[in-house]
DNA sequence: AAAATGTATGTAATAAAGTAACAAGTCAAC
DNA sequence: GTTGACTTGTTACTTTATTACATACATTTT
């Protein structure tokens, strides 16, 4: 499984993303605005989780909104369309680093050396999920994921 | 496997978790203080989770304390020695509902109708995410799994 | 092109959740 | 009965998030 702890070429990376964000928009009609446009590149730019109000300082810095809505807002769409996600752990958000066709949501592993945030994909995780559930009568609808832990470069490094 | 979705005793369940949170302070000589007996009991009057300041309020109304650290600090305690539990979704605290032998972080079960959160095992699912955390160096120390979705008393009532 | 409609943004105000810092009290051990 | 560790009280504040309403922009309808 390939993710973002390893070395990559970041610029291709963002800028990969944010032409999937344009397809999806072109394909199911969405406002891709300037703020909605802006806020994901903000998020690619790093692989780390950003709360809203970094967000939002960086939006008010070039003048694209000063109110904590505008940054919910925009956040609130990129999350509610998975180009971005939200990491409970950390009441913060971050761009969605894979497609993930359906509702497919993925499982967020959390270095807590480093912040950087990565995915994975966890269909077969979500599938055991649901079945332990269907065993107390449960339905599950959706369902979070988050690891807490080190990745490989941060244990390497401090070893 | 069962849960507290169930039909049961609802008084006797408390009582089993209060008696199980005495064993543990005595055996570990932890101190079970007023404040923070309290607000287990408080904690295990519901299968929901309250907020800090839902148990602050209540707290208040008997005069053990008005200011949210004295909320915080009695439910830090509790999560710290697993008597309770934070659900990240929700920002809120729920009584554990079994004991937990050794680290064995439950999953959680949110049902977004009657509120209720159950806690199933999941041991296996945590052996999983840890592999699949070790695919990409990952190493997991904790992690928190919450589904959300539907009861099954909840289904078929609204059914 | 103007009106009507739906959607997005701007703004103010406030709510909700969480923490820092320090003073004062409690309790067991010596 | 004083020391030292822990617990609680209290003030003040920070961070995170939402409500409500006004304004602007875009799209369709006429």
């Amino acid at each position: 499984m390939t993710t973002i702890f390893e070395r990559h070429d970041h610029g291709a990376c963002a800028k990969e993303a944010l032409a999937r964000a344009e397809d999806l928009a072109a394909a199911q009609g969405l406002r891709l605005t300037p703020v909605r446009r802006r806020v994901l590149e903000i998020l690619l730019e790093q692989h780390r989780a950003l709360g809203a109000y970094e967000v939002l300082d960086r939006l008010a810095a070039e003048g694209l909104g000063k109110q904590p809505p505008v940054a919910y807002r925009a956040l609130d769409f990129l999350v509610e369309h998975g180009l971005a996600h939200r990491i409970q752990r950390l009441n913060a958000f971050t761009a969605c680093q894979h497609s993930h066709p359906e509702g497919v949501a993925p499982v967020f592993l959390i270095c807590r050396s480093c912040q950087t945030v990565a995915e994975m994909d966890a269909t077969g995780l979500r599938r055991d999920l649901s079945r332990l559930g269907g065993e107390a009568g449960f339905s599950v609808e959706r369902a979070t994921i988050e690891a807490l832990g080190v990745c490989a470069a941060c244990a390497g490094g401090a070893a």
